[in-house]
RNA sequence: GGAGGAUUAGCUCAGCGGGAGAGCGCCUGCCUUACAAGCAGGAUGUCACAAGUUCAAUCCUUGUAUCCUCCACCA
């Protein structure tokens, strides 16, 4: 045969971009239609704020990897790729580019605002999108969604209104976490706490019949405007007479009254608290249940507004703060400051402090929900891996509060929900609504705010297959398998997400939940824009390949631990790949102008048996690994094979017979190699797709696409348990003698005979004899003698040995005879110490009534071995004092 | 306050109830007609600490220490 010769060096940048490309030009991608069962994963959609992060590179990987496995496999697989408009994020980018030119949202009206942001989306999705491409993710690009398209939006409304027809959306005044910077309400998990430094205010709250003063705590003296009374437990004793007693609230007149309630806590400040029912979530529940006032102090925009005395509004809670304490000081109120270290709420967007804040707000009611996504969860409908996410989850359904989903923005799905003007009407509607079914009136007005990001995400599974229609896609492919997500996001998406499509689907949305680790610098930072520590995909693709990278993360990605990773990580993937590269340059070679046979299992010596056992062992280990989502243990085996097995032995063992051996040989050597690689293509393309794609199209006897080949599943034909355990003992022998050479400090160069000795009735004995050849290669020996009766004069050579046999080098001069006897001296002791513990276990009397039969089989051997080697390297001793 | 994770070679991390592993780094020798991004050989560990369970513990249990994450509360 011809064979094509490949370039010198592995050079993905050659071939990734065109692989890709022939990939799409084949709709490999697409959905097999003569496939068994489907197999689909959504891919989490990335934000259209940014580009891709190592994070995104780590899922995606993960991803492609389990549906190029599920499609060699035979599944139907799709893979739906998509993007989120996260609302907040991206409103947030194009808020500072205008702030760049001075100017504010408002200044350019909703119309324009969003129009603009929409440019803003695309030219990020381009550059998510082509990130996609680059890493080499074999979604399904008709099947691409974005949480704003038609269609999903269309869904967004169903579910909404649905929800609403059921009961489980209100809308209401409520205090919930507000953004200044924002503008916009955000739900409590939008909310990052941080611990800061703050003061805790002792102040006094006289009487109103001048008989005396109390005293409070407080950190935010600047709400004390909207204080409405003050609390003491029922059940502190300090208090009980004074329940009931008005207060006159300083700097102002207004009266308010002591209260009794068991939330305060009497052990912390005074053990009475000011309620401030407006600004703490607290005191809004206690408010509440007292049915007392909440007096709103703030503007929207965060400052002070009209229900504080005049000076103070118009400024910010830090400026007021400052002002109300001087204020306290002056009048005499205050008594004391103390250090006091509290966590303040953060946005999680813009990371400014955020203020509870009373207002108008769409809510969804969640605890019925949580329920059945419980019930999904102890069902077993979903699985987690790693397990131990599911307390995480039990938790948060177990104590979820009701959803906050109205937003002040405008990038986002618009509520749909009308006002009559007229008559005061409210319309929640699926279409858009023009005239009043009351009172028939066309001056409606739909509600200003946007919903929660989330809310449209949340529908992912079903939404991007085409709900609320009932397409075929959404008959096939839902529900989804599996969804590969990192941690941090478990309960703004995975947990609504089951919950959605419990709710609208009846059902799960996936079966196993993939939780992968954060991605991490050297120092064991998270990645981050704000840190600069990110390592751009792009950046190690272009350096190292796509497989490089894909590689590395999976071999690296254990069972949802964070990796830590630098730039140099890449290069252990980058090795492999060239690695497989230069193996296949010379298997090439070596093909040209033979003929490629069938290989049949009686043709194959012990070597040929071994490899093909360690290929099928590799396959069922990697099947097994993937069952279980353990993608590290599967790039371990799928390296270890094709590097130490077939490279470093098969591969080196086999030169002897492309170089010396008959024709016939060299044609069935090479068949057999080619077979092997081949095979091993399919094996590893999940994991290293691009070259394994660009290889497998150049061996003789493919063709098509490997994308679409089917998976190597194990052939019991061609393992051999025997012959592996014989071609064990071979490359130990050669072992022994390499070590041998390098231990006297021999070099390549210097060729000496080898006598091997076997013991009485030792397995491998015929072996050795019949590859005399082969293992002289290995061992760079001029000979190999197998000699049972050791007639060779063997007080002339190096002696070594494992169980069953000995090795004699005969290098008399190079040996170091005092340094070779220490050294043995030294095994010998280590022997007997393993010995030692072995009879220890072996003369108790429980263990050998107590241990598994293997075990104490296993101590048998061992004890043998141990005294075996303890015998064989005294006798090599007392050869050594000859030699001297 | 609650929950979870981590602690194994110089570094990054696998692993496992029965003789301690990988990659990188390091040392020695090799450009052996695929690959120096390579080959061969080698050194390095009280598997955080302490008790317990077990015939047997790096692995299971409990406690301790250090680090990290999440949730809740914080007047």
């Amino acid at each position: 045969m011809k064979a094509v010769e490949l370039s010198k060096s592995y050079n993905p940048k050659d071939f990734e971009q065109r692989i890709y490309d022939q990939w799409l030009e084949n709709k490999a991608f697409s959905p097999d239609k003569d496939g068994k069962e489907h197999f689909t994963v959504v891919m989490p959609p990335p934000n259209v704020t940014g580009i891709l992060h190592m994070g995104h590179a780590l899922n995606n990987t993960l991803q492609d990897i389990i549906i190029r496995y599920k499609r060699m496999k035979g599944y139907r697989t799709l893979w739906v790729p998509g993007t989120d408009h996260a609302g907040i994020a991206t409103q947030n980018v194009v808020e500072r580019q205008l702030a760049r030119e001075g100017k504010r949202r408002q200044d350019l009206g909703r119309e324009k605002f969003i129009e603009r942001t929409w440019q803003v989306k695309d030219k990020h999705h381009e550059i998510i999108t082509s990130q996609l491409r680059k890493m080499g993710c074999s979604c399904d690009w008709d099947h691409e969604r974005f949480t704003m398209d038609e269609g999903l939006s269309k869904a967004v409304r169903e579910a909404f209104v649905t929800l609403y027809e059921r009961g489980l959306i209100y809308k209401g005044q409520y205090l919930v976490n507000y953004c200044p910077k924002c503008g916009t309400a955000l739900a409590d998990d939008e909310v990052e706490y941080e611990n800061m430094p703050g003061k805790l205010y002792d102040v006094r709250y006289p009487y109103a019949d001048g008989s005396g003063y109390i005293t409070v705590a407080t950190t935010r003296p600047e709400t004390m405007f909207g204080d409405v009374a003050v609390a003491v437990n029922p059940e502190d004793e300090r208090y009980t007479a004074v329940v009931g007693k008005e207060l006159l609230l300083p700097l102002t007149d207004r009266k308010i009254k002591i209260i009794a309630d068991s939330f305060v806590d009497k052990e912390f400040g005074t053990g009475m608290v000011k309620i401030t029912p407006a600004h703490d979530p607290n005191d809004w529940e206690c408010g509440r249940r007292h049915n007392l006032e909440a007096i709103n102090l703030l503007n929207p925009d965060g400052t002070l507004n009209e229900n504080v005395p005049e000076k103070y509004r118009g400024l910010d809670p830090v400026a007021a703060r400052r002002l109300v304490v001087e204020d306290l000081k002056e009048g005499g109120y205050l008594v004391k400051e103390t250090d006091h270290a509290h966590d303040v709420g953060h946005c999680y967007r813009c990371h400014t402090v955020v203020e509870p804040y009373l207002s108008d707000q769409w809510f969804v009611s969640m605890k019925g929900m949580a329920q059945k996504a419980l019930k999904a969860l102890s069902d077993g409908d979903i699985v987690f891996y790693p397990k131990r996410w599911e307390n995480t989850y039990i938790h948060w359904m177990e104590n979820i509060r009701d959803w906050c989903i109205s937003r002040q923005l405008w990038w986002g799905h618009r509520i749909p929900v009308w006002y009559c003007k007229d008559c005061g009407k409210m319309i929640v509607s699926r279409t858009d609504v023009t005239e009043c079914p009351d009172c028939g009136s066309h001056n409606l007005e739909q509600d200003p705010d946007v919903l929660d990001t989330w809310f449209s995400s949340w529908l992912w599974p079903f939404s991007t297959l085409g709900w609320p229609e009932k397409t075929a896609d959404l008959d096939t492919f839902f529900p989804t398998d599996t969804l590969v997500s990192a941690y941090d996001i478990i309960f703004f998406w995975i947990s609504r997400m089951i919950m959605a499509s419990e709710e609208f689907m009846g059902r799960a949305p996936f079966k196993d939940i993939v939780i992968t680790g954060l991605v991490r610098d050297k120092q064991g930072r998270k990645m981050s824009k704000s840190l600069g520590n990110g390592i751009d995909p792009i950046e190690v693709i272009d350096l190292y390949g796509a497989d490089a990278m894909k590689f590395t993360l999976c071999y690296l990605a254990a069972q949802g631990q964070d990796v830590q990773i630098d730039m140099d990580s890449f290069k252990m993937g980058s090795r492999f790949a060239n690695k497989i590269w230069n193996a296949t340059r010379f298997l090439l070679m070596n093909a040209e102008g033979r003929n490629l046979v069938p290989v049949t299992a009686d043709r194959l010596n012990v070597m040929d048996k071994w490899i093909y056992t360690r290929f099928n062992a590799a396959v069922t280990a990697i099947d097994k690994a993937m069952d279980s989502y353990r993608f590290n243990d599967a790039a371990q085996t799928v390296y270890s094979f094709f590097w130490n097995d077939f490279c470093d032995w098969y591969v080196e063992a086999a030169k002897q017979r492309l170089m010396h051996g008959s024709d016939e040989e060299k044609d069935l050597s090479i068949s057999i190699m080619i077979d092997l690689l081949e095979k091993s293509m399919r094996l590893m393309h999940p994991f290293l797709s691009f070259v394994t794609e660009e290889i497998y199209q150049k061996l003789p006897g493919t063709d098509g696409l490997l994308i679409s080949k089917s998976w190597p599943e194990a052939d019991l034909d061609f393992v051999f348990v025997k012959e592996e355990a014989l071609a064990g003992h071979l490359q130990e022998a050669v072992r022994i003698v390499r070590a041998a050479r390098s231990q006297l400090g021999i070099g390549p160069e210097k060729r000496f005979s080898v006598v091997i000795r076997p013991a009485e009735g030792f397995e491998a004995s015929d072996l050795f004899e019949d590859q005399k050849a082969l293992m002289a290669s290995f061992m760079g020996a001029s000979e190999v003698i197998v000699d049972r009766t050791a007639s060779a004069d063997v007080s002339q050579a190096y002696p070594s040995g494992a169980q069953g046999y000995e090795v004699f080098c005969f290098v008399k001069e190079a040996i170091d005879v005092d340094a070779e006897i220490r050294k043995l001296e030294a095994e010998i002791a280590k022997a007997e110490k393993s010995l030692e513990g072995t009879m220890k276990k072996l003369n108790n009397p429980q263990f050998v009534s107590n241990a598994k039969s293997e075990a104490i089989e296993k101590e048998r051997s061992k004890k043998a071995e141990f005294e075996e080697k303890i015998s064989q390297s005294r006798e090599h001793i007392a050869l050594l004092r000859k030699l001297s």
